[in-house]
DNA sequence: CAGGACCAGTTGTCTGACAACATATCCCAT
DNA sequence: ATGGGATATGTTGTCAGACAACTGGTCCTG
């Protein structure tokens, strides 16, 4: 969290792994193990002698599923929200698309039923959350990409984290459930078109919603 | 890499760490390490007295670089290779747009130096390689959006390695300078619309290629 | 037959030591 | 005085052995 947060900057040297070892009260294997995770998202770079670098932020892995977590606990700057709806909307309206296009029938059943799940307990509830992401899941499981599958993943990580924030702020948002319901008829209907559109509905009205949260 | 191309399956459990550090004659530190990396990236979960299993594919980092190099190190699998030119095409396109908009004047002249020296010394070069490359990066960097960039960087990863197989077959392949230089000009003037279509032309072209060299 | 206590095996952590490597320094020859 | 090579030193990399923590299965008991 301090690196993704900016307290270490890109080339700055962490300190080593014996001093490491010894601040946190852990062993060095603790911290050695510690760090290859981080090398693992590319945030770091060790070498013998030269010590561990912080590595350019072009090199971070941003899209990690921790990186993102570890980028949202601290409140994440306006521009990197802003990059991350511009992202959803270039990645999602094209996976609803594809989504309307190959999805089968079990596949609109699981659909219909997290949608139902969602209309009865509503989104404030712990039931309608975990059913609303059980929508996305399984739509972007109809897309038939494995990858937009991990990207979409990823990012949902992402949105879930905002909405805590949106949540904290405890502005009145409007209901979502409407804009799920058209995206899913269109998608039931394979319209490919009607579905890019009400996912971009969906996503300018969350975009709205969070500007409204995070700028008081 | 046995993990990617399936001969693990999910659910499956690797064997013990004392195994794994006797079989490859290292010591159990360095199995724990690299078993690590292989968690933070999303393919593995241990736990005590249970071991260490093969996680959902829809679990793992896809997108990570490494993953998507393993992927690439075996032949990959043609749906693979479809989705991910299915990707590209959903985001790059969407790339090239904000780069048309948002370019400096500095990152004009990166963009079009990269050119030049792809003109003069040929795809086939590692220097021509090395200036398409840093073409692209220069492109990304210019969309303003690190998550775009970091995403476009592990796509990218990926596909030089596609290059390599598409290289290994010896088909002859078309010139794609003329492309990058149609992108480079409609970018040069901040035209998103035909940045975006010669984005499109480029990996059709691609994409063609890609196929023809997979399917002798 | 159900529930709880116990056992055993695997990962998790600690410690201490040495090897490999790269940087920085120093010295020597030019 | 200076460039280049040998050397010193500090950091990461690897090894070995031991014990702790956790958990899944087994066994026993009510």
């Amino acid at each position: 969290m301090a690196i993704v947060t900016g307290q270490y900057l890109p080339g700055a040297i962490l300190p080593g792994e014996f001093e490491l070892a010894e601040t946190r009260s852990v062993s060095r294997s603790v911290v050695r193990e510690a760090l290859r995770i981080l090398a693992a998202k590319g945030l770091i770079e060790s070498r013998p002698k030269a010590g561990t670098r912080i590595r350019n932020r072009g090199d971070w892995n941003l899209l990690d599923p921790d990186i993102l977590a570890w980028t949202f606990e601290a409140e994440p700057s306006a521009t990197f929200v802003e990059n991350l709806f511009q992202l959803r909307m270039i990645v999602e309206p094209s996976a609803a698309e594809l989504a309307a296009k190959f999805r089968t029938a079990r596949q609109i059943g699981r659909m219909g039923h997290a949608l139902e799940v969602m209309e009865e307990m509503g989104l404030a509830t712990a039931e309608g959350q975990a059913a609303d992401q059980q929508f996305h899941n399984v739509l972007l499981e109809a897309t038939a990409n494995d990858l937009l599958v991990s990207l979409s993943g990823s990012i949902g990580t992402a949105v879930r984290a905002t909405a805590l924030f949106k949540a904290r702020k405890a502005k009145q948002l409007r209901d979502s459930i409407p804009l799920h319901r058209d995206l899913f008829s269109a998608i039931t209907n394979g319209d490919p078109a009607a579905a890019k559109a009400a996912c971009v509905t969906l996503i300018l009205q969350a975009h709205e919603d969070t500007e409204l949260s995070l700028k008081p």
